[in-house]
DNA sequence: GTCCTTGTTGTAAGCTCTTACAATAAGGAA
DNA sequence: TTCCTTATTGTAAGAGCTTACAACAAGGAC
């Protein structure tokens, strides 16, 4: 009966897609509402698929979260360590500096869904012991490279600086930035990223490439 | 028949004050776990009222979040701006700003506790009209008035600067920094935010006076 | 003391969300 | 084709939260 095969009433997906799919439709959801939005119904429409499935993939919210998390910043910032470290790299070391610079202020990145994200997420690792735990780590370990970097840099140049602290500065110059324009759009426009940010790490470093 | 007034099984309060009792019971559960601890029941419980008497006094649970917002925000912002505003205040318009900027950073603010507060709340800005149309309008004229007394520090120095860009910089460094401290304890200290705070404002203004 | 206003309590209806689980069917293997 | 594995669905139990409301009582007015 080759009529009956008309149209299957699902997809069934290989497990590893599934479960990405669900995470970066949870992350669609972050994006759109806030953690108001993070609901297991809501996600499970967002991603085309039945309530039933979710826990079928995660044994309960908080492993979603985690995940999502993960994927979150896990990918983004492991990808900027990875950059970062990446000794064969082209370049001088203020070359790279500017490259990672350029990066972490990609519009692409630094438009409001994603802080829609990211608020949502911080807010859950203030409060959640395991997202806090994670999230120091990796942290930790991406402010370390971006130091590490900046001080080759102030080497050469035959500067005194604390690289640790201008890593630091500079992210948390970036991040409250990212901040005002999640609050209000018309606060800050890339140009001013890139303005403050290349003005900031200047004054410790001395004249650096700034295209465009 | 006196001895039936033993003790009264509750105190009625003027609703004035009942209500602002409410709201600061409704800021500790925020700090204490975030958006997931503002609950009705539990900010009640934290006031030592009944629930029930929570919806007599506010109609709905945004309504109660907003009093929050304004009650976290609105105090503490319009108080910098009263300061600010206050010519008749003494010392030099530097002076002046540095005793801003020390009331800006001030620890007892800076507290991870209080981070925790806002963190929901710019997570709840992000998500709701009410609330970011609000924080908009207070917060800009926050940061005109910041940025009006570095123009006038400038003027007097005869530097060219951009206040507007200053004030708002200066106050994405704070909030970052402000931000890395409440995700990583160990991070900033209150030494760092004087330091990179002061260091900022020097960078565009020459020295200003930094005690301690 | 008595009355009256209204702040306060206690409770429950109604809704939403999470979690669990049994039934179903897609799709590959043989 | 037939069988088997398991991804997927549909549903419902159960918990928690918001909102509404009728009854109660504190405390001032007189």
């Amino acid at each position: 009966m080759q009529s009956r095969r008309k149209s299957p009433r699902f997809r069934r997906e290989a497990p590893e897609k599934r479960r990405a799919d669900l995470v970066q439709a949870a992350i669609r959801c972050l994006s759109a509402g806030g953690m108001a939005a993070f609901k297991m119904e809501r996600i499970a429409a967002e991603a085309g698929v039945s309530l039933g499935l979710m826990s079928h993939y995660f044994t309960d919210k908080n492993e979603l979260l985690t995940e999502v998390y993960q994927a979150a910043l896990y990918a983004d910032v492991n990808r900027k360590i990875a950059d970062l470290d990446d000794k064969a790299a082209a370049g001088s070391p203020a070359e790279r500096l500017c490259r990672i610079l350029d990066a972490i202020i990609d519009p692409e990145y630094l438009k409001p869904a994603n802080l829609t994200v990211w608020l949502a997420l911080w807010g859950e690792i203030v409060v959640n012991p395991d997202l806090r735990r994670a999230h120091r780590t990796l942290y930790r370990s991406y402010l370390k490279s971006l130091a590490k970097l900046i001080g080759t840099v102030a080497e050469g140049r035959r500067r005194k600086v604390n690289p640790v602290e201008i890593a630091r500065n500079l992210q948390a110059l970036i991040d409250g930035l990212f901040l005002e324009r999640a609050l209000d759009r018309q606060a800050v426009d890339h140009a001013d990223f890139r303005h403050a940010s290349y003005e900031f790490l200047e004054l410790h470093l001395g004249p650096l490439a700034s295209p465009a």
